[in-house]
DNA sequence: AGTACAACTTGACAATGTCAAGTACAACGA
DNA sequence: TCGTTGTACTTGACATTGTCAAGTTGTACT
């Protein structure tokens, strides 16, 4: 007996949701159609909108994924061979490259609205508990809640507009000639964690490396 | 006689443009449709076709005027009252939320392929440039090339992440409580600078300010 | 006067997002 | 065993979109 549509189950989600990564990862967010969506998972036209309503649906259950993702990411750093603040910065970045698909989607509210979805909502909540986390190995855990939450922030930048230029701005192909992107990467984010600790050292947390 | 169509001149090619960076601000870069901006240009669906090209072509220009924008910007800055980096992190930050249309497609080479179009790429280089001035005002001159440009390199991606996490990303809204957005934002430029300024300092060009 | 060109407009078409309505199967209570 | 309910889809339809092709209208130059 030919096996029904139905013994799919959640598969069928699965599918869907890894061409429509696909696809972002290849082409860009904009080009994602629920269509072409649908035909690469080999289903109909209309079976993504059963799962996720409609495309915003879409990008908020990838945007859910990577934060989830990127949470898990920030759990599984070693920290037993740099700095907190360095393998911080590497794993952020590593999770970017690994992950464009993702990535490119996780933080534009404007298409798949953060903060209008519960679910997507808690999982970049626990991701930047998790970078809080990481923050207090770098400053001690006695700093006042504020003054960490804004060297969390500030390290979030660092490692967010390096990782969106990399992947998405006009730096890899044009303004660096001579030396390779990941030496660049490599340079930017030793600069960045070297800063860090300078800042972490004056704040008379960490000894100074001099 | 009521004015001919062809008393616009450059006029509606201004027109187009301006309506497609109201909708990117107010509605995200994928929201753009070409009938719409033409629409409310008050032109048939076609005109933008004749000035752009396609859908792609309006992004390319409206990237091209935000790298001159931001090198204009960049060229404004007022070096007076604070630090070089500062006032490099604040004139960023405020041109990225003061055209935010120019800043959501900017960097986007997905939509707006800054690469492929050489007005973009030069306009792109030179605002670029005009970074590695301010730099140098920071770290003086005399730093190797591949040194400055990694600094350089370094300050973008924190003014960069910082933008992009404010305008589109999921901090505003949900994760900064009691505190309000610009203060936030004030403090992490705030600490930015200082690091930068005890980085500068370390490479022994700028006497510490301790 | 005639030709060339820029600056549009009108018309058409395939593809898209999405609503509405079906269909097929599984699970469950009577 | 039969009907009901619900899930997991599919098929069909429609307005809207990006874009190609072919006008049209005025301006500039020869």
């Amino acid at each position: 007996m030919v096996p029904a549509p139905h013994d799919h189950h959640g598969d069928v989600r699965r599918l869907v949701l890894d061409a429509a990564i696909a696809i972002i990862e290849s082409d860009g967010a904009e080009s994602l159609s629920m269509r072409e969506v649908a035909r690469r998972a080999g289903v109909s036209h209309q079976a993504p909108y059963h799962y996720f309503g409609d495309r915003s649906g879409i990008f908020a259950a990838i945007s859910e994924e990577g934060f989830t993702l990127l949470a898990q990411a920030f759990r599984d750093v070693d920290f037993s061979n740099t700095s907190p603040a360095k393998a911080g910065f590497i794993a952020y970045l590593s999770f970017a490259r690994k992950h464009v698909g993702h990535f490119r989607v996780m933080f534009r509210q404007d298409i798949c609205g953060v903060t209008d979805n519960e679910g997507t909502a808690t999982a970049a909540s626990s991701a930047f508990d998790e970078l809080l986390q990481m923050v207090a190995r770098t400053i001690g855990s006695s700093v006042d809640p504020t003054a960490a939450h804004t060297f969390a922030f500030t390290m979030w930048s660092h490692a967010h507009g390096l990782a969106t230029l990399v992947i998405d701005g006009p730096l890899p192909q044009k303004l660096l000639a001579g030396v390779s992107l990941d030496d660049q990467i490599d340079a930017v984010i030793n600069l960045c964690s070297h800063m860090v600790a300078l800042e972490a050292a004056e704040m008379g947390l960490v000894p100074s490396q001099s």
